[in-house]
DNA sequence: CTAGGGTTAG
């Protein structure tokens, strides 16, 4: 094996490669071959300036020619020249990189290893990369780490934290890196938890990349409180950091510490970026915030065609019932991915656009777009919306051969809701009992609630009994349960569910409605008079009750299989909080503009038929979104057609 | 040579 003078790798290393000319043929290399006895400094300068100018396919030429004499470059050069692969993702030339720098039995540095470990990582050929690293005889940090890093990414979490057992054992010390990259592969919390502990005492918790690693860890696990300790500790944060936390309340959906989080984030001289951003406009969603949300879209401007962002901001204007905005930026999008198409999609059927949404999953699959699992849940949720149930039926059971997608809990819900809308409770039940998966409480809720709007009594116990079986926490259910007993003189029963609820310790929640004017949040809740005008209010409703019972509004005061979500006290019934937001939004907002409220419980039926009254007498739009459902009341109609 | 933050349903 000939080996490179100390002049010629002076020369590589004195010469930067800008300097190279990039006119470089291979005629050295023909030369070469003429008269291969001469020594090959031109063949490793031309292989020099081939890699720096990026020229694969000559490099790889020049390289073969090194590789058959036994010649090898230097380290850097190869490191550049595997940069060059990864950049083309030449995977083929990259193992024969590989060969020759361990042909006859050279073992390359270890710096230079690690590229070719990373390498391997990068093009996804672990197994690769761990024979590589298995083989190398001084395994470094760097080695480790990019092992571990690659482990982490791969969501094999547990061999990434064995890794990191490993290399303690081999008595080398993990440093910031490794922490960051160990993180993200912390799938128990007692692992979490003893790590964090490590990364303090050795002090790397002051790392910016370490810290936001630990805070999105926390939010993943929903530990809010600890995630916003980690960040408050922070004596110097950048961006990320930043952007870490808000991310972690936006996606437990607390979009409002988000957006404190954000208003602190500005206040501290911080620009946002295309994460901030869409993390910020997933609280608005969170909230509807839609005066917010058209804000953030104004700075969102800047990053026109970001893919992610626009998604963002495209379920922000769906969610926040504004689907002439969302079909702005739809049209204007220059990019689309599956997401962008099924956002919008279900963003359609969820406001009552049935139609138009099954029309854009024609066109979605003209452009050969493929749909995934929640294209395909919109588009169940489409066809039960409009009542459309051969359709529902046909795309539920040919989903698999022609999307090659398997039916999960959230197909068979939208089914259950698709059959229990029809009346088809016998079917929507068979289905229940005929699922590959084990129905959820979100499942029997679909049920209960097809019970509920078609008073099938028997049916809805059973599954309100499962669902307080799998969630015995719900406490609208125990109090939709009561009811049921209660209508049917099964004063026992009452009296056990009541003691189920006293000895868990389940409140109901109070029912809530929020609504944006100027700007401001107004939040009502029942029985609350903390409302500066709540007289005014008050007095407004009384009036408006009044005068559409001329026009045959009947207060509803069936509450059976009515009332699931809470507001169940007779006398209350008048001051449900979304008719307060609604009177509130009559009184404050110009006329013409859409009222949009927003709810943390679902609409009683007492509410809904005044509203869509209302909407009528007063020529107003109103829309209300409960938990999972949008209201659009317009002309005394409302987009749900009755059933929610 | 190794590391951190974002989007659809439920």
């Amino acid at each position: 094996m000939k080996t490179i003078s100390s002049k010629v790798v002076k020369k590589f290393i004195t010469k930067p490669p800008s300097s190279l000319s990039s006119t470089a043929s291979l005629t050295s290399i023909a030369s070469f071959n003429v008269s291969n006895n001469a020594f090959p400094s031109s063949l490793l300068d031309d292989f020099t300036k081939f890699c720096y100018q990026r020229d694969l396919p000559r490099a790889m030429q020049a390289l073969e020619l090194m590789h058959t004499h036994c010649i090898r470059a230097d380290c850097i050069t190869y490191s550049e020249l595997i940069k060059c692969c990864l950049a083309r993702r030449a995977i083929q030339h990259g193992k024969r990189i590989h060969v020759h720098l361990f042909s006859n039995g050279h073992v390359p540095k270890t710096f230079l290893i690690n590229i070719l470990i990373n390498m391997y990582v990068k093009f996804g050929l672990l197994h690769d990369a761990q024979d590589v690293f298995d083989k190398m005889p001084d395994r470094n940090v760097v080695s480790w780490t990019t092992m571990i890093s690659a482990y982490s990414a791969a969501k094999l979490n547990d061999k990434a934290l064995e890794f990191l057992v490993l290399m303690l054992r081999e008595g080398v010390r993990p440093n910031m890196f490794t922490y960051s990259s160990v993180l993200r592969a912390c799938d128990g919390l007692f692992n979490l938890r003893q790590l964090h502990c490590c990364i303090i005492k050795i002090g790397l918790d002051s790392d910016v990349f370490v810290r936001s690693a630990l805070i999105d860890v926390y939010s993943r696990w929903g530990e809010l409180e600890n995630a916003l300790r980690v960040f408050d500790e922070m004596a110097t944060g950048d961006l990320v950091v930043w952007s870490s936390i808000i991310a972690g309340f936006a996606q437990n959906s607390d979009g409002d510490e988000a957006l404190r989080l954000f208003k602190r984030m500005k206040r501290a001289g911080f620009l946002a970026q295309q994460t901030t951003l869409t993390s910020v406009l997933r609280a608005c969603t969170g909230l509807a915030l839609l005066e917010l949300g058209r804000q953030v879209h104004v700075h969102v401007l800047k990053y026109d065609q970001d893919l992610i962002l626009n998604n963002a901001l495209l379920d922000m204007y769906c969610k926040c019932g504004s689907l002439e905005d969302a079909n702005a930026v739809f049209v204007r999008m220059v990019e689309k991915d599956v997401i962008s198409w099924s956002t919008m999609i279900a963003g359609l059927a969820q406001n009552g656009y049935s139609k138009e949404a099954l029309k854009l999953f024609e066109s979605m699959k003209v452009l050969g777009i493929k749909p995934n699992y929640v294209t395909i849940v919109g588009v169940l949720f489409a066809c039960s919306h409009a009542g459309l149930v051969e359709e529902g039926l046909y795309y539920f059971h040919s989903m698999k051969e022609l999307f090659e997608i398997d039916p999960g809990r959230e197909h068979y819900g939208c089914m259950i809701d698709l059959l229990g809308r029809a009346g088809r409770l016998s079917e929507a039940l068979d289905l229940i009992n005929e699922m590959e998966c084990e129905p959820d409480a979100v499942t029997w809720r679909a049920l209960l609630n097809a019970c509920r709007v078609h008073r099938n009594v028997d049916v809805a116990i059973h599954a309100a009994k499962q669902i307080l079986r799998l969630d015995p926490q719900d406490a609208g259910t125990y109090v939709l349960l009561s009811n049921i007993y209660a209508n049917t003189q099964r004063w026992n029963d009452v009296a056990e569910v009541r003691r189920a609820m006293t000895y868990r310790g389940i409140k109901k929640e109070p029912g809530c409605s929020w609504i944006e004017v100027s700007k401001q949040i107004h939040a009502f809740i029942l029985g609350d008079r903390s409302h500066p005008q709540i007289s005014e209010i008050n007095i407004q409703l009384n009036q408006l009750i009044y005068k559409l019972m001329g026009v045959g509004y009947v207060p509803d005061t069936n509450f059976v299989l009515q009332d699931l979500e809470g507001e169940q006290m007779q006398d209350s019934l008048r001051y449900h909080s979304e008719k307060l937001a609604i009177v509130f939004g009559l009184m404050s907002l110009p006329r013409g503009q859409t009222i949009r409220i927003r709810k943390n419980l679902r609409i009683c039926g007492d509410c809904h038929l005044f509203t869509k009254l209302l909407a009528k007498m007063e020529q107003r739009i109103i829309v209300i979104r409960d938990p999972v459902r949008y209201h659009h009341f317009q002309d005394g109609l409302c987009s749900c057609g009755d059933f929610w």
